[in-house]
DNA sequence: ACTTGAATTATGTCTAGACATATTAGCCAA
DNA sequence: TTGGCTAATATGTCTAGACATAATTCAAGT
């Protein structure tokens, strides 16, 4: 009936109703394995789940605290855009309308942690939704992650074959919001200037740099996370 | 010398080296606390680990193999936004535009499941950072959460007032692109219909909702996320 | 062929005890 | 007062063994 989950609960039930108050200093686990009657491994099993939630803060020796800033986290579970049009109902498909190795732009390698003017592989895949136009993908990809001969993009979409082939390490994120530019507006169909949400990633693998991608999604789309 | 740390490592290079494919079926955890040198519990907790990351899916008697679509996570820490400034070297303060008392619109009523045309807290506050419009927050507020005599939010913002005074629960984010709004365009001195980057919220606390939040973000601002 | 039930098996969790490690508090000496 | 050593202490991790639980397999029985 007590299990480390339910010993959860209650801890963080008393950390809410502020029996606990942010900062203070909560009982220690031998103390509270005592008043739960279980093992002490099970209340450290708890107090592990709510650390890694950000909820107290523990040190050895000096014990286990209440957040003051309790930090809020939202997760987001970056899809794979197929599956992502599949999920809302909608056929899924994309165009590959550009394929070509050229010289990493300067803003680009750098981010990527590339030399200047390393050849790299530049992509551009619409996909589309419904048969509508759904994001417009701009991706620079290092040639060094690909295999010889390298795959074919325009049969498996490069942000798929990147998921399944190479093992992505870190990255990271960010969202914007942009006027479209000409070239977006022409592809995707759209009056130039219009609000388009930006995302722009870069990834980094065990053997280096992966990829950049800017994701240019059509309007109305929400990128959706929960805590 | 073979801590759980180090057996997480350990996997988790065989994953990615693909000695273990994307959907194999991996050792048991007897097999390889065995192959370890240590106790089962040691590689529960290693793997226990893996799972809670995405890399592997675990079930009962099925046994445990690497997952075939590794789920990438990125964690957004929610930012106070007076500490989102500040970290940004700029000078914080803000301009409550509006405070008054109105029945909620039936949108934002039915996101935060509260009855329609219920009384709710409206509140426009300006953020500035180094003197210039940040973020433009428009708030509905239930006054259920509110203590008696309510706070001054002139004073401390909505913002962080909640943080430090409400147990916030769970809630979700979302991030859209959207043209600037004649108010916003004219609050925040931007040409109508600059492209914004747009994050609505809406957190439930323990006692029912708790609030519906709109911040219009300056445009250039980035919201940036690791994984 | 189909359903039902029992045996099997891998993970999930718990216990009691042990040692490791980080950090603090207190003491003593320069 | 300051610096550094030492002891105390709370968390971190590990072990060996146990039982719980979920899911699969397989053998009956209809």
């Amino acid at each position: 009936m007590t299990g480390w989950e339910e010993i959860r609960a209650e801890v963080l039930r008393r950390i809410r109703a502020r029996d606990w108050p942010p900062g203070a200093l909560i009982p220690g686990e031998e103390a509270l394995a005592e008043e739960f009657g279980v093992a002490r491994a099970t209340v450290n099993r708890a107090l592990t789940a709510l650390a890694e939630a950000g909820v107290i803060e523990r040190r050895k020796r000096a014990g286990t605290r209440v957040a003051e800033l309790p930090v809020r986290r939202a997760r987001l579970e970056i899809p794979v855009i197929r599956l992502d049009v599949l999920g809302r109902g909608l056929a899924y498909g994309f165009k590959l309308l550009a394929d070509r190795v050229e010289p990493a732009p300067v803003p680009i390698a750098a981010r990527l942690g590339l030399p200047e003017g390393q050849p790299m592989r530049y992509l551009e895949t619409l996909h589309l939704a419904g048969g509508r136009p759904f994001v417009l993908e701009t991706r620079w990809l290092n040639p060094a992650v690909l295999p010889d001969p390298p795959p074919d993009f325009a049969a498996v979409s490069a942000n798929e074959w990147l998921v399944t082939h190479v093992s992505l390490v870190s990255g990271d994120i960010a969202f914007t919001a942009e006027p479209a530019t000409p070239r977006e507006a022409e592809v995707m169909g759209l009056a130039p200037g219009t609000a388009l949400l930006i995302a722009e990633r870069t990834t980094q693998g065990v053997a280096g740099p992966v990829t950049f991608v800017r994701l240019a999604h059509a309007p109305g789309h929400r990128v959706a996370m929960t805590f």
